[in-house]
DNA sequence: GCGAGATCGTTGCAAATGCAACTAATTACC
DNA sequence: GGTAATTAGTTGCATTTGCAACGATCTCGC
C-alpha cells in the first residue's frame, strides 16, 4: 500500500514550495530573490566560505550558486576573491551592504517562522526541527554510501 | 539571534532537495523524471483531476504542469480529455501503462521512504508527518488571509 | 622537480520554470 | 437572453537551472 499523504518526501515538498513562495513575495520587497536570501543568511552563519562549501550550505548547485553570486556581486552584496592558500578557490562574504540587508531581513524570516509553527509548543517545534536533521543525516549517509559510481562491491566500513 | 541550523524553512528546503536529488536518480532508471513521478503519485491518488487540482496536489505551477502533462500524455502515461461539464477543464488521469509504472516505481518510493526514517520507531514517524502537515495547514491559511491583492478590508466568511 | 590525475570554479548549451498575455468557456447581473 | 466579469488551461518570452566541458591550480608518486 501506498498512500501518498503520508508519505514524507511529498509532505516534504509540499510545505518547502509553499515556505519558498510565500516567502519569496516577501523578499521582493528588500529586491532579493529567495536564492540570494538563502546565500546571505548562509555567509552571515559561517562569515565566509568557498563556493564549493557554500553550495552544500545552501542546497544549490555549484553552477548555479556561481551565476548567482556573480550577481550579487553586481549588486554589491558580496565580495569574491580567491584564496591566497589556494588559488582555484574563490572565498566568498557579505559586504557591509549586505550584512546590512540581511540584518533587515531577519526579523521577517523569524517573524515568518513563527508563522509556520504558530500552533507549536517549544518543545514541538525542537523536536520537528531534531528529526529534520535526522532525515537529513540518513539521506546524506546514503549519499556517501553510493557515491554512484560502480566501484565498491563489498559494503565497507565508510562510517561517514 | 538568528540561529540557521534551527531555522525551519532552511531545514525543511535542505531535506526536500537531498530527497529530491537522491530519488531523482533512481527515477531515471525508470525513465521518468521527479515531477513526473509526482504527477503519477498524486493521480493515483485520486483516480483522476483537473489541472488545476492536480497543480495544488503536485505543488507544481499550472503552466508548468500543463507542459509536462503534454509530455507526459506523448509518452502514453496520461490521457487527457476535456470534461464534459465544463468544457473549460481538462480531466487527467493515468493511462494503464502509467498505472503499471506507478506500481513499479511504489516499492522504490517507499523504500527510500524507510532510509529516510531508518532510525525513527513508528510513533516517531507518525509524528513528524502529522507537524508537516499543521505546518502545511499554518502557512495555507496565512496565504488565504492575505489574498496579495488590497481588496479584503472586512475579514470575510470565507472558508476555503 | 615533473607529469598524471584530482579538485575548484566558470561557462556553453539545452531544458525547465514562472509570469503575463491570450483563447475558450462559464457564470453573474441586469 | 445578452453582455461583463471570472475561471481553466495553454503559450510566448525571458530567466533560471543543471549537466558536461573547460581552464586553472593543486596533489601525489616517482
Amino acid at each position: 500500500m501506498f498512500d501518498l499523504a503520508s508519505y514524507l518526501p511529498y509532505l516534504v515538498n509540499r510545505v518547502g514550495v509553499r515556505l519558498a513562495n510565500a516567502f519569496g513575495k516577501e523578499l521582493a520587497a528588500f529586491g532579493v530573490t529567495l536564492p540570494m536570501w538563502r546565500v546571505m543568511a548562509a555567509l552571515r552563519d559561517r562569515r565566509s566560505s568557498s563556493v564549493g562549501r557554500l553550495s552544500e550550505a545552501t542546497s544549490i548547485e555549484v553552477s548555479t550558486l556561481s551565476r548567482l553570486l556573480a550577481a550579487m556581486d553586481r549588486r554589491g552584496l558580496v565580495r569574491r576573491q580567491r584564496a591566497s592558500a589556494d588559488a582555484r578557490s574563490v572565498i566568498v562574504e557579505l559586504s557591509e551592504a549586505g550584512k546590512h540587508l540581511t540584518q533587515r531581513i531577519i526579523p521577517k524570516a523569524l517573524r515568518y517562522q513563527e508563522i509556520a509553527l504558530r500552533d507549536f509548543d517549544g518543545a514541538d517545534a525542537t523536536a520537528l526541527k531534531a528529526m529534520l536533521v535526522r532525515v537529513h543525516e540518513n539521506i546524506a549517509a546514503l549519499e556517501e554510501e553510493a557515491p554512484e559510481g560502480v566501484e565498491r562491491a563489498r559494503a565497507g566500513a565508510s562510517g561517514r
